[in-house]
RNA sequence: GCCGGCGUAGCUCAGCUGGUAGAGCAUCUGAUUUGUAAUCAGAGGGUCGGGGGUUCGAAUCCCUUCGCCGGCUCCA
């Protein structure tokens, strides 16, 4: 029998025969380490423990100390709640039950859809086979005699798999005498290894993700190597609920969408009026600032113009239906990108006054499919923080730059330090699904990846993933739960500049295209609000709060002073309000810091005769007495600099 | 749009297998004049999302419609 060498983490060698496992060589190392260890990292590649060796090796041993076993271990609890499901209901077919972020899932097509109390049953019957230890064995066979074996036992979509991704020789997993998967692996070597898992709810999902297909009960779970970790998890959910922007929406009364006009359309209450008042003035100071022009458009357009963009022919689904007026038929903006068009058309242009920047906070609206609103992060009618530059080919990059900086100078400004950003490319014009000239991508590209290289920015290139007028840039954050929702984006558009033949004059007297970039940075306001409030958990910077101070009288004989001391705060533009019921200070104090606003000033006949305030911050607690002066003096530098410490 | 769940007072929710609606908070009134997270008492308030049906009788059962929630799909 052959000896192969073996290389272990550390450097050592080991010669072990031919035909060995990990599992054995984890025993060599220690009796611990066998015990533990969940899967082997062999060359590089995630391996079963129990799979044989047959060439020299580099191997790791992964415990529930290594990260990346959590995938796997996911997946394995995947396929025992896979087990229980079967044990229970027997007549259920089986799909996919990958590892997720956070967990995993496992798609069923049963008749009958699962309930809440059947979930309870079927965790209760992953402890039971949990506790039977059963390992997990791979098995190989024929890919025609699995086949036949699905097809016997009317596993539809087991037959589908092995058909789209089964080689000559199919790959199986049992998991005691009555459950088999095809499934590649790797897995655990049995399930005493699992040690917490939680089943968090039924959803139904389409087979293979389309929604001409089947639709399949999904359900999901989560899983951790420690009860401890687990716990965290679901605390971790529990704390996302709690910030959810709907939530805090209603109960810090800022927005709300009334059944009487609509799904998807958002009220703003004089809250978070206040709040988004100050997001806008904000935006359209840097737009100023930055060399943008601001604009107005209407809200409608006729047909014509819709035709003339594309959006009546390629967009018309999700535009709001036609209205018709005495000359014509019109219809609601789903964008902004033809309005700005006009503008920009409305006379001719010299290079020499490129590039033009065009920017308006611009309410669009389109038709979302019922299903899909959320919140304030998916609407039917939102306001984009819209711009579109024209600019020549030599000045794209240095627009890219500009715009980049703004979008990073914008998130940072609210306290964002964490996105994901991504550069989505085509597919270099194979498809021929793209619109524009192989020129034109080569310059939107690259002036994207210099850009990107150029400030610094960390984005994941998407081939194949760009819009079909052109690449792009976005940018993503995550809610309170850990869902991406797509902020700022920045996008090249080539099919707009060629539908409305844009020009400009260049030196050689000639007319030219120009580039036009499209770029939202908020992306949408209502969204970024949204955001916001998750991100903050509704206590919003003392820049941003609606209310920065509240001024809290102990007796009614304090209601003058207050409402003195309340006037020379809203001379000094700080916005307050004096809680003046007939209630006590504990009471006010609660309801102040329920509302999270930032500063409370409870006076009383000592504070009156020296003309102080007592202060108290809602995260900090009582911060004394001090005199009024010293007080605005604290918070007007924090106001100015638009601190978002809290 | 699709699958599943849900919709009861302003808010959060209770109301078992059908017998004709309840709590806490909020609101209003009165008392209390209070020192850093809920003072006490009384009162008012609901076509049980809308419409239709079954039944002697429906918040409870059925149909339909609107909306919300979790996912899926979609997201120029």
């Amino acid at each position: 029998m052959s000896q192969l060498t073996i290389t272990l983490p550390d450097g050592s060698t080991q010669n072990v025969a031919s035909g060995a496992t990990p599992l054995e060589i984890a025993r060599s190392i220690s009796e611990r380490l066998a015990e533990i260890a969940l899967v082997a990292v062999v060359n590089g590649k995630l391996t079963d423990l129990t799979e044989p060796l047959n060439e020299d090796a580099s191997i790791r041993i992964l415990t529930p100390n290594d990260e990346e076993a959590l995938e796997v271990y996911r997946h394995s609890t995947a396929h025992l709640l896979a087990a229980a499901v079967l044990e229970l209901y027997p007549e259920t077919k089986l799909g996919i039950g990958p590892p997720i972020e956070n967990g995993f899932y496992y798609d069923f097509d049963r008749p009958q859809p699962f309930t809440p109390e059947d979930l309870e049953k079927i965790e209760a019957r992953m402890a039971e086979i949990q506790a039977r230890n059963v390992p997990f064995v791979r098995t190989l066979a024929l890919k025609e005699e699995a086949l036949q074996r699905y097809q016997k036992q009317g596993d539809w979509m087991k037959c589908e798999l092995v058909e789209d991704r089964g080689g000559e020789r199919v790959s199986e997993y049992t998991l005691g005498p009555g459950f088999s998967d095809f499934c590649r692996g790797p897995h655990l070597p049995n399930t005493s290894h699992i040690k917490a898992f939680k089943l968090l709810s039924i959803a139904g999902a389409y087979w293979k993700g389309d929604e001409k297909n089947k639709v399949l009960q999904r359900i999901y779970g989560t899983a951790f190597f420690k009860p401890k970790e687990l716990r965290a998890h679901l605390e971790r959910l529990e704390e996302a609920k709690r910030r959810d922007h709907r939530k805090l929406g209603k109960e810090l009364d800022l927005f709300s969408i009334q059944e009487a006009a609509g799904p998807g359309l958002i009220f703003f209450h004089p809250k978070g009026g206040t709040v988004r008042l100050l997001l806008e003035n904000w935006m359209r100071d840097q737009y100023l600032a930055r060399g943008y022009s601001l604009v107005y458009t209407p809200h409608v357009a006729r047909s014509g113009l819709w035709k003339t963009s594309g959006h009546y022919d390629f967009y018309g689904e999700n535009m709001f239906k036609r209205m018709e007026l005495d000359d014509a038929e019109y219809q609601l903006k789903p964008m902004n990108c033809p309005f700005h068009i006009l503008i920009y058309k409305d006379r001719q242009h010299s290079y020499r006054e490129l590039p033009v920047r065009l920017g308006e906070l611009g309410t669009v609206y389109r038709y979302e499919r019922s299903g899909t609103m959320h919140g304030l992060l998916r609407v039917r009618g939102f306001t984009q923080d819209d711009a579109h530059i024209f600019c020549t080919p030599q000045q794209a990059e240095q627009e890219v730059v500009s715009c980049l900086e703004f979008a990073m100078d914008t998130l940072k400004a609210f306290g964002f330090t964490q996105y994901k950003a991504e550069l989505s490319t085509w597919d270099g014009g194979k498809s021929g699904k793209y619109d524009g000239t192989p020129e034109q991508w080569e310059i939107a590209e690259s002036a994207l990846r210099n850009a990107v290289a150029r400030v610094g920015l960390e984005a994941k290139v998407m081939e194949d993933e760009a819009a079909f007028y052109g690449p792009k840039i976005d940018m993503k954050l995550v809610d309170a739960i850990g869902r991406l929702w797509q902020l700022s984006t920045v996008q090249f558009d080539f099919t707009l500049a060629r539908r409305f033949e844009l020009e400009y004059i260049g030196e050689d007297g000639r007319a030219h295209q120009p580039l036009m970039v499209h770029r939202a940075l908020f992306g949408s306001v209502e969204r970024f609000f949204g955001i916001l409030v998750e991100h903050y958990a509704g206590a919003f910077p003392l820049w941003l709060a609606p209310v920065q101070v509240t001024i809290l009288p102990i007796t009614d004989r304090q209601i003058g002073y207050s409402h003195g001391l309340s006037e020379r705060l809203k001379k000094l533009g700080i916005r307050v309000t004096v809680d003046d019921r007939n209630e006590k200070v504990n009471f006010k104090i609660r309801e102040a810091q329920v509302q999270k606003i930032p500063y409370m000033l409870v006076v009383g006949d000592r504070e009156e005769e020296a003309g102080n305030v007592s202060v108290r911050h809602r995260r900090r607690g009582d911060l004394g007495v001090q005199s009024f002066d010293d007080f605005v003096a604290s918070i007007q530098p924090l106001i100015a600099a638009h601190d978002t410490a809290d």
